[in-house]
DNA sequence: ACAATTTGCCTAACATGTGAAGCAATGCCT
DNA sequence: AGGCATTGCTTCACATGTTAGGCAAATTGT
């Protein structure tokens, strides 16, 4: 029974795991800022280039972890550089469907193998094992979240 | 030899980072917020009060992976709240020192208990052994970094 | 049909992330 | 001592994180 001693940030594992994101963002940061990209609109493209067709707003959000309000101010950024597009939705008027234009396509698909290959390096020195391994630990860390939308698993086997 | 097409997001260690140290961390945010304190203030008053003395704003910077503007900002923002001191080093009037005041140092310890039952919480969900061994998986991609200075381990043994 | 609620996206305001530039204090060199 | 690059922090400018509030379209309840 000691006294709550706040414990040493190199037991924390939020700490922990930004620095882990910090030192893995580090090999691919150069290659965005050298095609004038921030990570997060990187997110974006990706995201958008994933699916043949468009993506509404919230859809975006879900998969890019990207708060709304920040969203909404990327997408106007990749709108004004032509490399997105955006048109309402027919069918509800309130969504807003985002997707590359022809030159972002292009955009991703030259960026696409500088990534690839950065990644494929960080795989073969961390192991291809380990590197699942440390899948399921984060993923497993994920699904203790008190109460986030992940797209929840759940449903799908009790419904 | 496919396409070098881009992995979806769930294959994407950046992105798995993220989303796990979001879920942690809303853990912990609530406690915060309700003491007016964003994260990064928290992460500055938690590296002050883990010493006797000073430190100067290089070493806050390093123990809460902040830069220099940002920490800049927030140590303007925690003077002023009257958490925390600054004055200039008398050996080199360059540095800056910040400490905590006596109502800085009342306030981490009235958080301290609170922060330390949701991490007991959090072990006790993803267990004690697999905690560590996330903590030596993020250790070991931490040290896999390109070119940063994480107070290198390196130089101890080869000195 | 109509009022109230909810949903989806937006803007506003403030705090932080990030790279570049400024500036004073220090260290180095001759 | 006098130049000169370096160091430590700050400020600036712009992009994002975060919470709150706004507005129009859709949904619900009656």
């Amino acid at each position: 029974m000691t006294d709550p001693v706040l414990r040493p940030f190199d037991q924390s594992l939020p700490m922990a795991l930004m620095r882990a994101r910090e030192a893995t963002m580090r090999r691919f940061r150069p290659i965005l800022s050298a095609h004038d990209l921030t990570e997060q609109q990187w997110r974006v493209l990706r995201a958008l280039d994933q699916t043949a067709e468009a993506l509404d707003v919230g859809d975006v959000a879900e998969a890019t972890c990207l708060l709304g309000p920040s969203l909404s101010r990327i997408l106007s950024n990749l709108e004004q550089r032509g490399l997105i597009r955006r048109r309402t939705d027919k069918h509800d008027q309130r969504k807003s469907l985002a997707s590359l234009t022809a030159k972002g396509r292009r955009l991703v698909a030259r960026i696409a193998p500088l990534s690839e290959e950065q990644y494929a390096d960080l795989e073969s020195i961390v192991g291809t094992d380990d590197l699942y391994r440390l899948f399921d630990l984060l993923e497993r860390l994920i699904d203790t979240a008190p109460n986030a939308d992940h797209e929840s698993h759940e449903l799908k086997e009790s419904a």
